[in-house]
RNA sequence: GGGCGCGUAGCUCAGUGGGAGAGCGCUCGCUUCACACGCGAGAGGUCGCAGGUUCGAAACCCGCCGCGCCCACCA
């Protein structure tokens, strides 16, 4: 097991082999073989919890390819993971693949031109079409569709970590998860059957989001808007005779007492006083209306409040009532409920107590109604089923063609229907709108405990602080309970079975569940205690539930996953809860909060202590970047093309939760970052001369202060989490190091013959500044640094202490004075000025940088001038420079005679 | 409609009370013995607009404009 080695600081392991022409190519395979080899990145299960630093990472979804996004907020998390672990913590960072759910499903049924059909039987010897086409797929039976699912999701899931070991991911591999495992299926069912016998999961007959490509439930969590052209059309309901007189409460009667829908008297198109209007931009869910609404204290439709109206076409009676969340100002402020045509009808459907009137079947298809039956009354139900005939069978979308067409022909649209864009609910992976049909779905408690949840989002320490809002607006905005089951085939089953009666009806309040010892179980194929298979289906027998659970409904226990939850209690105590959660902004509402759900009502605790949040990367145009875009620059691509280190500093430029550019050019600058800290090692390590054991010259000392303050820096921004601003102050430090002091010292370093004492001091000072450097680095370019690192010091960089302020400034006190106090960090300012004053000149007079300076005369007050005195020697020597002159003066300038 | 974030050089962005900055790009120059995947120099900005606080505002406050995201009962 790899532990952390004791301070290598400045002392060499052994003599530095340095490469002729260090190079940065094949450095991904060749550390990344090194490290598995040796188990860096193994996780410690001694370690006691307050040594452990332990991630929840996000399992990505396993559909088929990582993109450029992954690349970037991964980098992030691993960038923690690094320092965390140089810091002397011993880091729990496994890594999952969320393969079970939809996408799986979609990307296997393309792939292989397959549909699952729980009705066809196994067949053990099947293998998928040779040609796959998506027309005309192959109907399979369940097992087969997921065998193919496991198939695929394992090529996949290997791409998915050599993509990741490439990228120098510091994960502990031999703790790898999926969410369709046994482990993760056996934890996700212990958790539901707690909460079903803690009454937090329960069944119900209800109004569910449906999406009906994939034909299953969907979670509020997961719709979107979009902007969709629709049209808004103006439609004329029809008056019931006698209303007011109480004859209108007698409804039910078909045939008497009516008026048809169109007005007596003039053009049937044109609308007189007194009609009913509603406007509407769904008229094909007009056969679906259970009531017309107004406001409560709109005088327009007073009168026909508590009366009856007659829909159009249909003929039927529906009440006319009021409700406070009907908007005057929308329409003719008279609005038409259906069953259902969005969510604002279910919530007047509930309050009302309105009858279910549905018309739109699973498929999306205006389905088979019985016209003329108890609840399909109709004053005319001959006109209602000839009608109704022309839009049976259709879709959404055709039916709504139709029925314009009809109420044309009846004079019941009142003018052109007048286009519009409105904002449409989507399911966020489905290509259609949803609608809401009624269905028994599975649902976990959570408007019950909204409190609860803000509180514990509360307690969560967010990154960047802002994001919380984000979950406070999420939470206070619940509207219903999770919808946790869907009606598909590749997740994981409800463990829980149902007896049937002798009348062969399911009595779904009555589950049978599994004994704990037993699970995961799949009631679609084992058997409840107490049955025989032959009694699946049977009256008298048992039913399985036909259900899967929602992604996030397994996915929302990772904390539990990958600390083993029940499987391994000690392993549990040593990283729960955990420390971090780093992921994207934007499933925020779905993984973030499902996970605090989950924990909450699990452990009753928060699943960690830190969220860190990450950006999206966008186009140049500001747009997220886009699947057509993401194909053309595969990370693997990228990698390939920039190298991992470039690719993680273009990611680790971008600030926690800030949306970043995507930008080649920056990884160019990574490149180069990395070159030169290939270069610059070498210049500071080949043919070192012999280190001294004091840093005696000023320059050096003045150094190691300012490399102090840059480790402090550097040290403050990662314990925030701002791993950008720790780059960039390294950045800017390095480069600063390369450009004046390697330059400055130069001259020192090379004629050690002449001058042994600064030489041994800038051998010193130079091994400790590129050790400096080289780990503050690391996490960020972890190959080169691992690659420099090995020339001169045994072990990975990686297990290498994080560089200590407290400690350099101990090698300056150790080591003598050397001048008044500040007086050397001048030194190395005025130096470094009066340096570029040279270079200027000499680049103004078009000659090379080694031309030689005949005389430089230094303007300064006498305290720099004094300070300069300390480095005069560096100085002269990296510019040339024959003589130097300093005048005491006010003004601070600087002239230049070239020789 | 509500909330959050953003608006600084051509581009990407740092800077949160006192000198307007970095990198890229651009221009000019330099084979300098760690590095031409290099080195040096230079040009380039009324810090979105308008008020206010302050001795002093890119920064703090108010309003407006624009962009993005999240949420909403979007008929």
């Amino acid at each position: 097991m790899p532990s952390q080695q004791p301070d290598t600081q400045a002392s060499p392991t052994t003599v530095p082999d340095v490469p002729e022409r260090p190079s940065l190519d094949g450095l991904e395979a060749k550390w990344s073989e090194g490290w598995e080899r040796e188990g860096v990145y193994r996780f410690d299960r001694s370690a006691p919890r307050e040594r452990v630093f332990s991630i929840d990472t996000p399992p990505p979804t396993v559909s088929g390819s990582l993109h450029v996004g992954h690349v970037f907020s991964f980098t992030h998390t691993d960038l923690i993971a690094r320092y965390q672990r140089m810091r002397g913590k011993v880091v729990f960072y496994p890594m999952g693949w969320d393969d079970n759910g939809l996408p799986t499903e979609r990307r296997v049924q393309n792939h292989y031109g397959v549909r699952c059909d729980p009705s066809v039987d196994y067949d053990p010897d099947f293998t998928p079409p040779a040609e796959p086409s998506e027309r005309e797929p192959v109907s399979i039976s369940r097992p087969n569709f997921v065998e193919l699912c496991l198939a695929l999701t394992a090529t996949d899931e290997r791409a998915f970590e050599a993509l990741w070991r490439t990228l120098g991911l510091s994960v502990d591999w031999s703790m790898t998860y999926t969410t369709i495992g046994r482990t993760a299926q056996r934890i996700s069912q212990r958790s539901f059957l707690d909460l079903l016998a803690r009454g937090e999961a329960y069944q119900l007959q209800a109004p569910t989001l449906w999406d009906i490509d994939f034909q299953t439930a969907v979670a509020q969590a997961e719709l979107e808007d979009r902007e969709r052209p629709g049209a808004m059309h103006r439609v004329r309901f029809g008056r019931v005779r006698g209303e007011g007189d109480g004859s209108a409460t007698d409804g039910g009667a078909p045939g008497g007492g009516v008026a048809t829908g169109a007005p007596s008297e003039g053009s049937a198109a044109e609308p007189g006083v007194g009609d009913i209007l509603i406007e509407t931009t769904r008229p094909e869910l007009i056969p679906a209306c259970v009531a017309l609404l107004a406001h409560p204290e709109d005088e327009r439709w007073s009168d026909l409040v508590g009366g009856e109206a007659l829909t159009p076409l249909f003929r039927t009676r529906v009440p006319v009532l009021s409700h406070p969340l009907v908007q005057p100002d929308k329409g003719t402020g008279l609005v038409m409920v259906c069953t259902f045509g969005d969510l604002t009808d279910v919530t007047w459907w509930r309050e009302l107590s309105l009858p279910v009137r549905a018309v739109l079947g699973e498929d999306g298809r205006l389905r088979e109604v019985p016209w003329g039956a108890p609840g399909w009354e109709s004053v005319d139900v001959a006109g209602a089923r000839a009608s109704y005939e022309e839009l049976r069978g259709r879709s959404v979308n055709q039916a709504r063609r139709r029925i314009v067409e009809l109420l044309v022909e009846s004079g019941e649209l009142i003018g052109e229907p007048q286009p519009v864009n409105r904002a449409v609910k989507f399911f966020e992976k489905g290509e259609r709108p949803v609608e809401i049909v009624t269905s028994r779905q599975w649902f976990f408690k959570t408007v019950a405990h909204r409190e609860e949840l803000l509180a514990r989002g509360g307690e969560l320490e967010w990154h960047p602080p802002y994001m919380r809002a984000r979950y406070e607006d999420w939470v206070n905005g619940l509207t219903g309970d999770w919808c946790v089951s869907r009606q598909r085939f590749f997740g994981v089953p409800f463990p829980v079975w149902y007896e049937i009666d002798a009348a062969g009806a399911i009595a779904h309040d009555r589950p049978l569940v599994p004994a704990p010892e037993l699970l995961p179980v799949d009631p679609s194929t084992d058997v409840p205690d107490g049955f025989a298979p032959e009694q699946r289906g049977q009256p008298g027998g048992f039913a399985g539930d036909p259900d899967v659970m929602d992604t996030w409904a397994t996915s929302s226990l990772t904390p539990q996953i990958v600390g083993m939850a029940g499987e391994d209690e000690d392993l549990f105590g040593r990283v729960f809860p955990m420390d971090m959660r780093p992921q994207a902004h934007d499933i925020i509402r779905t993984w973030l909060f499902t996970t605090i759900l989950r924990s909450h009502l699990d452990r009753d605790a928060l699943p960690w202590r830190v969220a860190a949040l990450s950006g999206w990367v966008l186009d140049p145009d500001r747009k997220k970047m886009s699947k057509s875009k993401g194909n053309v620059l595969t990370p693997m691509h990228l990698l390939e093309e920039h190298g991992a280190d470039a690719v993680r500093y273009w990611a680790a430029n971008g600030r926690p939760g800030t949306d970043t550019a995507f930008d080649a050019q920056q990884m160019k600058v990574g490149r180069r970052l990395a070159v030169k800290l290939l270069n610059a090692s070498k210049f500071a390590l080949a043919d070192l001369p012999p280190q001294g054991e004091e840093l005696t010259s000023s320059l050096d000392r003045a150094l190691i202060a300012r490399l102090a303050t840059v480790v402090e820096d550097a040290t403050a921004s990662f314990e925030s989490y701002d791993y950008a601003r720790a780059l960039q102050h390294t950045e800017e430090r390095f480069w600063w190091f390369c450009d004046y002091y390697l330059e400055l010292v130069k001259g020192r370093r090379y004629d050690s013959a002449g001058d042994p004492m600064g030489a041994a001091s800038v051998s010193r000072a130079l091994r400790l500044s590129v050790s400096v450097f080289q780990r503050l680095f690391a996490p960020f370019l972890p190959f080169v640094c691992e690659e420099v690192w090995s020339w001169w010091q045994s072990g990975s960089i990686h297990l290498a202490p994080w560089p200590d302020a407290a400690e350099l400034r101990a090698e300056l006190d150790a080591n003598g004075g050397g001048g008044p106090a500040g007086a050397e960090d001048e030194a190395l300012t005025v130096a470094a000025e009066v340096l570029g004053e040279v270079r200027k000149a000499k680049s103004e007079a078009q000659r090379p940088m080694r031309a030689p300076v005949r005389l430089v005369r230094v303007y300064d007050t006498p305290a720099r001038l004094s300070a300069l005195q300390l480095g005069l020697g560096d100085l002269l020597g990296a510019g040339a420079i024959e003589q130097l002159e300093p005048i005491e003066s006010d003004e601070h300038a600087v002239e230049v005679e070239l020789a």
